[in-house]
RNA sequence: UGGGAUGUAGUGUAAUGGUAACACUGCAGAUUCUGGUUCUGCCUUUGGGGGUUCGAGCCCCUCCAUCCCAGCCA
């Protein structure tokens, strides 16, 4: 200990492929102005999900790593799909999450002008001509992964035929469907993307930023190149899938006038085991009302685990612990929760709730008598601050912490077990009240008056220590107990019938423990730690505002509940 | 079976021609006013086969496996 110094404390300075690639690039200046610029670029089509977190922190912090910046670019070209309250929760998430874009917020709405210039420039210097095949048709002349394309009958129309359709187009006079823009690459090529793409499609739909002026919108593979090239981003990062769009992006950023040239590089998607990570399937969900929104905390949204009480530091740990690479895997939740619980456990504030109550009757403990005991708000926390907590003859204990015949290495109460209440009394089980079916509804007991504060002078020890609250002085919440997020039964991503393989997991628990302080400073928001096993958050009332919620945020590796069914087993 | 990519403990990620490692998970033990936390220990790894090299997870060849692509979605 004392040669802690003198250790060489070895710097990890191992970088991702991406950071490679960077540094590479401004070693070697290609970069103008040394200036890293990347985006993060999501469809205002849905709300951020945690697959989003990994992209986002990728961007963000790559520009903030190398001095650059991160543009945020909400690429709106399928005015069908997207909403202003899509735009409105992805910002907020980001925000959230902590990154900054500063003044630079950008829409792909905003280079419709540039972007309709440069297709008729195209059309001008015969790259690009009209279609007018259906996409029946289209789809027929563009062969199959192993045939070949066909050119469209279409494809050696005049310029001037096609610049006068093209114009056509956008004054509307053609109907959807009808025409198409295409470039004219290589309909034999290999890539089905290089057969010819679509650059503009006729839509008469209103668009949430530029209304009615136009009913053409151009396609990912023309605008998203050149929004980058107008940008000036210099590394353009996306997911695998992208792959092979990048011959795509690399003709569209050559195109004669398109100044700046970006590149474009991929990285795996973050899968999770078990979670339904798919825009389409979660708008399901909310379409279904199968939960109550895109923030249901049951959802694998940034809105959702921020309503469940995920901290943003935690998660992006988690992104961090995952990596970056270009291998398709699948991440394991626990170590989602493993980050969670890490951070949560630091922060978050100690209060005793009982969720699924037992009463305990302390027989020599005088009626009415309240006393206050002193509890810490976090043990991890060096000066935490302390709060009081009533306690009265008749308690709740959780149910689980008492077995009228015990289990094997059972250390709860159980008739003649003494244990600790925590921070209060010991006290030991006598006899077990019931209901003509059988089940327990109160457990009797006694307490040592010495035992008070949680010790005694003998300094006997008691095994168990038990969580509880005053039956009187405690305040009822109506509490919803989430275990984990919505998962498929699916380990990899969800497939077909995914709603089916959907596991809630949660019930609802209506605690009869009413008001306590502790409770009443929980509900002014912050996290709610507690029970044996589990981290629970409750909401803060701004946020939820008519809706009291208890969320457990995690659960704990479920220790008791393997040992409980170890022990039945033996 | 056209093209593009990827294969390192159960999972994810390092090792950039020089002793295969870190984290999570799992298992065991210690501590503990909650069977939590904390601490300690253990298990398990380069897809197969060739080649180059003093030396290969890394370079070459080949086979195998997995993922992505046939929207007028992004």
């Amino acid at each position: 200990m004392e040669e802690r110094d003198d250790l060489e404390v070895k710097e990890k300075t191992s970088l991702n492929f991406l950071e490679r690639i960077i540094e590479d690039d401004l070693a070697n200046g290609r970069v103008p102005n040394n200036e890293i610029i990347t985006r993060f670029p999501p469809e205002p089509n849905g709300y951020l999900h945690i697959g989003h977190i990994k992209s986002i922190c990728i961007n963000f912090g790559l520009a903030d790593k190398y001095g650059g910046r991160c543009n945020l670019r909400l690429d709106d070209t399928n005015p069908e799909k997207e909403e202003q309250e899509y735009i409105n929760a992805i910002k907020e998430d980001i925000q959230w999450l902590g990154f900054d874009w500063g003044i630079h917020e950008y829409y792909a709405s905003d280079y419709y002008q540039n972007l309709y210039e440069i297709a008729v420039r195209l059309i001008e210097e015969g790259k690009a001509f009209v279609d007018s095949l259906s996409a029946e048709e289209m789809k027929e002349y563009r062969g199959t992964l192993t045939e070949a394309g066909r050119n469209s009958p279409y494809r050696e129309r005049s310029i001037e035929e096609n610049l006068r359709l093209f114009e056509e187009m956008r004054q509307g006079k053609h109907p959807e469907g009808s025409h198409i823009l295409r470039a004219k690459i290589d309909m034999s090529s290999p890539n089905i993307n290089m057969r010819d793409p679509a650059l503009y499609r006729i839509k008469f739909a209103h668009h949430m930023r530029t209304g009615d002026r136009w009913c053409i919108y151009p396609m990912y593979d023309f605008t998203h190149p050149i929004s980058d090239a107008l940008e000036g981003i210099t590394h353009s990062i996306c997911t695998l899938e992208f792959e092979d769009h990048r011959p795509a992006y690399d003709w569209a950023t050559a195109i004669d006038g398109v100044e700046h040239t970006p590149h474009q590089y991929e990285f795996a998607r973050l899968n999770i085991n078990y979670l339904v990570m798919s825009k389409r399937r979660l708008l399901n969900l909310v379409k279904l009302g199968i939960v109550t929104g895109w923030d249901d905390p049951r959802m694998p949204t940034i809105s959702g685990i921020r309503r469940r009480g995920y901290s943003p530091e935690a998660m992006k740990d988690f992104i961090g612990r995952v990596g970056v690479a270009k291998v398709e895997g699948v991440v394991d939740y626990s170590l989602m929760e493993f980050c969670v619980r890490e951070d949560l456990n630091k922060r978050a504030k100690r209060l005793m709730v009982v969720l699924d109550p037992l009463k305990i009757v302390i027989d020599n403990y005088p009626e009415g008598k309240v006393e206050y005991f002193e509890a810490v708000a976090n043990p991890e926390e060096e000066n935490s601050p302390t709060h009081q907590i009533p306690f009265t003859r008749e308690l709740y204990i959780e149910r689980e912490d008492f077995m009228e015949i015990p289990a094997k290495k059972y250390h709860r109460l159980y008739p003649g077990n003494e244990i600790r209440l925590k921070y209060a009394y010991y006290i030991t089980a006598n006899s077990v009240v019931k209901d003509e079916a059988g089940n327990i509804l109160e457990v009797h007991c006694t307490y040592d008056p010495l035992s008070k504060g949680g010790t005694t002078p003998d300094e006997r020890k008691v095994k168990g220590t038990s969580h509880w609250v005053s039956a009187s002085e405690g305040v009822s919440i109506e509490a919803r107990l989430y275990d984990k997020l919505f998962l498929s039964e699916n380990p990899g991503k969800a497939t077909g019938n995914y709603l089916d393989d959907l596991n809630p997991d949660s019930l609802v628990i209506v605690p009869d423990a009413k008001a306590e302080p502790e409770i009443l400073k929980a509900r002014r928001g912050d996290y709610l730690q507690f029970i044996r096993n589990g981290y629970f958050t409750l909401e803060s009332k701004e946020s939820t505002e008519g809706h009291p919620v208890f969320n457990r945020t995690v659960t704990l590796k479920d220790s008791w509940a393997k040992l409980k069914l170890k022990m039945e087993q033996e």
